[in-house]
DNA sequence: ATATCGAATGCAAACGTTTGAAAAAATTTT
DNA sequence: AAAATTTTTTCAAACGTTTGCATTCGATAT
């Protein structure tokens, strides 16, 4: 078919009898084009609809102005919410994002890892893929630093490499969910725990774990199941604990969705929350102010850790020479709501 | 800094002492290349972590295996479901998408088109952004279609350009909701609308409208609010509807979000749902099956969608001459759970 | 020894753009 | 009118890779 190659340079120059030196000056406002020159072409560049071919000044310049956001999964609103954040600072800078969603598969994540190098991507934000994570093979990061292509993580991160990254304060946030059930009387609670080796995972289940410990209660080992952050993900495990002999009088949930879960098969019991039952979630997702009750929660300030992200890849790139990588780690703050009030 | 320059095809042909076209060929398992040199130049090039250029490659077979998705927003399920679906057919195909997302911005709508042009991607999908619709401009678009890039409307259209799109059917699945309200028992249906001039918004009135046509209700401006999809959105709104003389039975949300904020206020004003109101949403998000009551809704296949739109792409780009553009519109489904089960 | 052949490698152009330096053209000064 | 100066334009190289064609080098057949 008529493929309609893009017009160039060449062809506007051939069309003026000039050279392509002429032509990308004059398109340039370059002082040492005649006026009368440089106005011909631009009207003529602007008529034939010219667009300049960036690929071309991505390979002479070695700049691409692209940066890549690789990250398990888009579907909650935190990924979404540092998406954000990434985008507000970066894309006024000229920035596009490359958003590569790993489904936390390793071989994908290797994979755009690998693309994003091959394209010549200026840095990188990195969230790692739980398959990573179990499978501890990290090679695909080392070419990355090998590179010297900024590489920051976000969230989850190897305590073995040495990068800038962000992250949420999930412990003290686990931490604290926990203690505001205890000080407000419940006496068992559960921990409805995320996929075990995930930072995220695991920094929250240690803040359970620890609260539980200040306040001499036992760890009782039946009491913490997992999930995977879905909401459906919590009604089987729910329902376990409910079954239990002696089960729990709380729920903290390792973040709003499992919450949530978790509340509809209590009520569904016929329980009372928060009167027989508490729950705490993690997220501060916007829904979770008008789930009924609403959910007692964790901030987690996604569209900050984003921001913050993007504050240390400039911090890198415009380094002179004597740059240490930083790490940022954002307070989470309890936010109560009805889930947790317990009428005492 | 040690800036570190990647190595390049030529680094590794004065390494050998031979032209960069032996290292090429070598490197692509070209048979022509001695058995030994091919061997040596393999082992090199991945010790010294070797990466292609595909900037390069770009510009020399002017192809650049990226794709635009352009999305008013990432925030809700259904357009994450959607940027999956496309993933899922496209990823493996070897082309990578480059999410841009407007946040319903005109400007920022045409930036990023003019863009992923410059970039010389191969391919758009495009949900045009809400200010695009209201300020009813669209030479960014001309331009698009003026260079012949596929272009795909996904969800969102101007009914003026010819190109392919795929999208839910927004007018049957709402008329669905509405005739379930109707015959269930409900009366007095309101409709918490979305923004104007938004087409899904627009189709699902029309739904709303011409159903209750249909049953020969009149139509009572006063029980048709608009909301912007977020869940904070409906709160005012449906208090309104509450207070008024003749308050509704039954509330039509444009999505779940809405409804779910809707259920919410009637809730804390002491009304059971649905045996005072009932509601219904759109979406079927996966929160949706777990509220409290759960919500009736309709489903929105944006998983199929993305991938059906991935199907009319790629028949465009493999079409031979007599390609006609397509429409394919995708039927939503009625899901009925607690929040419009009357006790009759 | 020479022609013939095959294998292995090199040359050069191409993709589209920018840019320092050189060249050409136009203008001003002497 | 020639020289000097300024303005405008062109040349050529560069970015990294691929590829058709030519070349080189041995080896084999005559």
């Amino acid at each position: 078919m008529n493929s309609s190659r893009p017009v160039t340079i060449k062809d506007i120059a051939r069309r003026f009898r000039c050279s392509p030196s002429t032509v990308s000056r004059a398109l340039n406002d370059h002082p040492a084009i005649n006026e009368d020159t440089r106005k011909n072409i631009q009207e003529y560049a602007r008529e034939v609809g010219y667009q300049r071919n960036e690929v071309s000044l991505s390979l002479l310049n070695k700049k691409t102005a692209t940066l890549g956001v690789v990250v398990p999964t888009i579907g909650n609103y935190y990924e979404t919410a540092v998406i954000e954040g990434l985008h507000t600072v970066l894309q006024p800078l000229g920035y596009t994002l490359n958003i590569c969603v790993t489904n936390e598969n390793y071989l994908l994540e290797k994979e755009y890892l690998s693309k994003l190098l091959s394209n010549r991507t200026e840095g990188i934000f990195l969230s790692v893929s739980q398959e990573t994570y179990d499978s501890g093979y990290y090679e695909h990061l080392e070419n990355v630093i090998q590179r010297k292509t900024p590489l920051i993580f976000i969230d989850r991160e190897y305590e073995d490499f040495e990068t800038s990254r962000a992250t949420v304060d999930d412990y003290h946030g686990a931490f604290a969910a926990v203690e505001h059930l205890i000080t407000i009387g419940y006496k068992n609670v559960a921990h409805l725990k995320g996929p075990n080796g995930l930072t995220v995972s695991e920094q929250r289940f240690k803040g359970y774990r620890d609260c539980l410990k200040k306040y001499d209660i036992a760890i009782r080992e039946e009491l913490i199941i997992n999930t995977n952050f879905q909401v459906e993900s919590a009604i089987v495990p729910t329902k376990r604990l409910l079954d239990l002999d002696s089960p729990p009088d709380a729920i903290f949930g390792v973040n709003d969705q499992v919450a949530i879960g978790a509340m509809r098969v209590i009520l569904d019991r016929g329980l009372k929350i928060p009167g027989d039952i508490g729950i705490v979630g993690f997220d501060n997702s916007p829904i979770s102010a008008y789930t009924y009750p609403s959910l007692t929660t964790i901030s987690r300030p996604g569209r900050k850790i984003g921001m913050e992200a993007s504050r240390l890849f400039l911090n890198q790139i415009n380094a002179s020479g004597d740059f240490t990588h930083e790490s940022i780690v954002l307070p989470s703050e309890l936010i109560i709501r009805e889930s947790s009030l317990r009428i005492s």
